[in-house]
DNA sequence: TTGTATGCGTTATCAG
DNA sequence: CTGATAACGCATACAA
């Protein structure tokens, strides 16, 4: 076991003095193409390479971006985080993933644990628990302290700075016109509770479209599940009680489930109930008969998310220039399978 | 913005030097009540924390744990992954994530990358590619240089350390063990190409299980199908020319997909083919019928693992005693689904 | 009880 | 062309 080659060994082994190495190492004008070749050759064969730590304090540059996500199993997430370690990649950062488990507490923790030194800037998708109980002050003094952050789908109005989402308004009254388009009249809406920013502007997007097309609006069709624990005799409640033929969910899980507990009751899918959900996943894709579905296109969203924060950090080097946020929007769209009609 | 407050500046406000301040904020019994009182309320009130990169140079140790796996969209990594990070987090360490993307290449890059001080130690399932090439060098570089690490799933037996599975070949029999005790005489094995580790396993318990058993072993009941693009051709070619009742799959996707063709084949689920697949996913839970599968428990494989690591990384602090490795089995259990008979 | 000096591994500045 | 020195932020052995 031997411990890793530092430059002062190497100072010390071709006695030299440690800034000769340095300097030879990075090819230095100032060095003698002999001591430069020797030292050369002695860090090849002791496979020397810098201690990224020593670095990071001398640059006060960590080349690592703190991500912080509610929940990794769920495939969006998942997806926007491939996306986000792509770019990073390509670009020499490093992430540090870190799981908020849906709660502000453990959110906090983790951003506080890495805004000491461990990163130069993070990428978050708000909890659960911070949505709502709509507290955000550890978002703001991470912002005070200059550290960039990137909020990506679950953002809030109430913090400054960049973010990247769809436009889910709009996706949801595109998925409900959809229906309409198909003849479908009574169309339910299967959502969270609404402290979701998300889930409400998918909302907005619902009722927006019913309203256009001269829909009537029945609250009743609206049913809000709870967004943890899967509600199966509420779900089963609902369609027994109302009559659908249309049912938008803003979710690929809530789309599924349903879907199966109907075609359980023996209602046939699509021919008398149509779906849509939201977040084109794995599930959409196997499922019988496939789901139609809003596509988020997570991987892009990382990228970009990415991209964002990383030239925010690399601004911050060069000239102190107002701050300018942005706000991302990428496009959405809906794959067609089997449980709408064409 | 205000950047983050250093022990030298607290010491330069207060007029006492460096060493007191850092004495004073580790309540050190060398300080006297009164400017340990003092110090505490300025570093309080300037939300002193200390930098992490600091102490990680001064202590060697970065509190980092590097996590490298082939795909993150995959349930079974992702659930490994969950597992790791909330054992982590516990107690006091970092994850940072890295995608080989099933490539050899990026596996090495990612290694070398995080290697070189950024982390304590690594957990890693093998890329395909790596797996393929049986090429371990890297693996061998970062042990000899005495960090720790923690293989699981994905391992091999040419290199010595410290490793979680399931007992893949066991597994594999008490799958095909269940399909005969529900009297399914022709049973098919399909899997990925022979060098994943895992596969070769599964494969060796098909056979074990169909010998003991006394049931005849047709190569021709075995489908190899390529790992990464899903070959929708050559399985419908397969169901067509081959008798089966009964498929053992070594993955969730290739079970659904089979499993969906099969379905639209118009053969039943389980009356006529009864499917298990390995990974018990989302998929198989939403599948239609549920896919009965052997739950590899991948939650408990991260924590195992990042217990053995972390155990590894501390132990080193302390004696320098003979290095042992051990080989953790996390028992595997079949969970019953529709897609076989009760 | 407080402070000085040294080191963790680098890099940059400046002197020789 | 080479080397000494300081600095990044912190901890600690040793003086005072």
């Amino acid at each position: 076991m031997k411990r890793k080659i530092t430059l002062k060994q190497i100072a010390r082994e071709l006695e030299v003095s440690i800034s000769t190495v340095s300097k030879a190492l990075k090819d230095s004008a100032e060095i003698s193409e002999d001591t430069k070749q020797k030292i050369k050759a002695f860090a090849k064969l002791y496979h020397y390479r810098p201690n990224n730590l020593a670095i990071s304090l001398k640059n006060r540059r960590t080349k690592n971006i703190g991500v912080i996500i509610p929940d990794i199993v769920h495939y969006f997430f998942t997806t926007v985080f491939r996306g986000i370690e792509h770019y990073s990649q390509e670009h020499g950062y490093n992430i540090i993933a870190c799981v908020s488990d849906e709660s502000l507490e453990k959110e906090i923790i983790n951003m506080e644990m890495l805004a000491n030194g461990s990163v130069d800037g993070f990428i978050l998708a708000l909890s659960a628990e911070t949505q709502k109980k709509n507290e955000f002050d550890h978002l703001r003094e991470i912002l005070d302290q200059g550290i960039p952050l990137v909020l990506f789908d679950r953002v809030t109005d109430e913090i400054e700075c960049d973010k990247v989402m769809i436009n889910d308004q709009e996706a949801a009254f595109l998925g409900v016109k959809k229906f309409i388009d198909n003849g479908r009249k009574k169309i339910a809406l299967i959502t969270t509770e609404d402290y979701f920013s998300v889930s409400r502007d998918r909302e907005a997007g619902y009722r927006q479209a019913l309203l256009q097309f001269g829909l009537p609006l029945d609250e009743d069709l609206i049913l809000k599940l709870p967004f943890m624990a899967l509600d199966e005799s509420a779900i089963n409640m609902f369609f027994s009680t109302q009559e659908v033929d249309a049912v938008l969910c803003v979710n690929e899980i809530f789309a599924i489930h349903c879907m199966n507990l109907v075609q359980q009751k023996g209602i046939k899918v699509p021919e008398e109930i149509s779906f849509i959900g939201f977040t084109d996943g794995i599930l959409s894709k196997y499922a019988n008969p496939g789901l139609t579905s809003i596509a988020q296109h997570g991987f892009r969203m990382g990228e970009i998310a990415a991209k964002m924060l990383i030239g925010k950090i690399e601004d911050d080097l060069g000239e102190e220039e107002e701050e300018t946020y942005h706000t991302e929007i990428i496009r959405s769209n809906i794959i067609e399978r089997g449980s709408t009609i064409n």
